[in-house]
DNA sequence: TCCCAGGACCCCC
DNA sequence: GGGGGTCATGGG
């Protein structure tokens, strides 16, 4: 008996599905052609050199939990891919050491040289200045420990699909899936013997239904996350190259998403998007941590929407900041794993749980 | 086995 | 408007 093609069509193995039809097994269609390219991989050689970093510290910066395609890696220097651009980072007093894969990286403020991008990228010139009460023993504690943290300028379509990847889930399990996307979906970059995977194009993410994600274990965020995908790539209306879009359009394109059921951006998966990709400073995602840490330390209770109303009202334009130093000092106190403790795991050796470019 | 994770969404009062 | 239930996965 002959064996029974599991698919007729344009099937990936790659994707494990049509590219037609985005069935998983078998799209029983016979006039597709042959799949399309995915292995797109560039190697480049490192580029080198060093940025000041002054009151800067780059492990609380990277690790704190704001970005997902970072990690420290068991030799001591950081590894991640930030714009389609892969790094290599390391402190040395108030030096960073960089190791870059492309001399120029495109971002929505335009085309940088790599220093001047990782100056941008890090706001390395741009520390909080924030004014404490002292009668606020928790928060002066949380900043003194927090000293150089800096929220980084993540890209905005990776940001949005993150933070709704991120919803009720452990940060390391939502790297992973973030790994996953970038692995099946991004264009490889072969670099100092390692393969990073760019995270996808909207266009291309949103070629793919909620079904193939739940195939994928991705549980409640499928859908939610292929809807925001195809809202995204709708409103770029085409356009793939990210210089093209600004920052105000950014900004409106996730308003839309907030005020659209289904794309999985409720109030606090907006703040996180704001706050980390969007310039918004004063915005503060309330999480269970941030619930928790409002409810032992200022006996704030109540839904979230006044958790956040309350805290934003509290800090100012520096919202953001006050809240990131407490949520992540709340964490340091609290959280069972080392993995989640930035501020103990910065000071030890060991490696990140999981790495951009496993 | 149970509880929890950087919640969103819908129903119901 | 807010309080509760439900959604689905993996780790401790």
């Amino acid at each position: 008996m002959d064996e029974v093609p599991r698919c007729f069509g344009r099937y990936n193995e790659t994707l494990e599905v049509c590219e037609v039809c985005y069935a998983l097994e078998g799209c029983h269609r016979q006039r597709c052609g042959p799949p399309r390219e995915v292995e797109e991989v560039v190697s480049a050689d490192p580029v080198e050199g060093e940025v000041e970093g002054e009151r800067f510290h780059l492990g609380y910066t990277l690790g704190s939990g704001q970005l997902f395609r970072w990690g420290r890696d068991e030799d001591g220097w950081w590894k991640g891919i930030a714009y389609g651009t892969a790094f290599h980072l390391r402190q040395d007093g108030e030096r960073v050491r960089f190791r870059a894969s492309a001399r120029t990286v495109g971002t929505y403020a335009g085309r940088m040289q790599v220093g001047t991008f990782l100056r941008w990228y890090l706001r390395l010139d741009e520390p909080p200045i924030l004014r404490v009460p002292r009668a606020d023993r928790h928060l002066r504690r949380a900043r003194d420990r927090l000293k150089g943290f800096r929220f980084a300028r993540q890209a905005p379509f990776e940001c949005v699909i993150s933070y709704v990847l991120s919803v009720q889930e452990h940060m390391s399990l939502t790297k992973r899936r973030i790994n996953f996307l970038a692995r099946i979906l991004g264009r490889g970059i072969d670099f100092m013997g390692v393969r990073y995977r760019q995270f996808p194009e909207p266009d291309v993410l949103a070629g793919l239904n909620g079904r193939y994600f739940r195939h994928h274990k991705f549980g409640w965020r499928s859908e939610p996350m292929a809807n925001s995908a195809r809202f995204v790539t709708e409103q770029l209306e085409g356009s793939t190259d990210v210089m093209a879009v600004d920052l105000e359009s950014w900004r409106a394109i996730v308003d839309g998403l907030g005020e659209l059921a289904g794309t999985g951006v409720g109030l606090k998966v907006h703040k996180c998007i704001a706050l980390f990709s969007l310039d918004r400073l004063d915005a503060v995602p309330v999480d269970t941590w941030v619930k928790k840490m409002a409810r032992d330390w200022y006996g704030i209770q109540g839904s979230d929407a006044k958790v956040c109303a309350w805290a934003e009202a509290r800090g100012g334009k520096w919202a953001g900041y006050k809240n990131e130093y407490l949520f992540v000092y709340y964490r340091e106190l609290n959280a069972p794993s080392i993995q989640d403790r930035i501020i103990s795991f910065c000071v030890s050796d060991v490696p990140s749980d999981v790495l951009p470019f496993e």
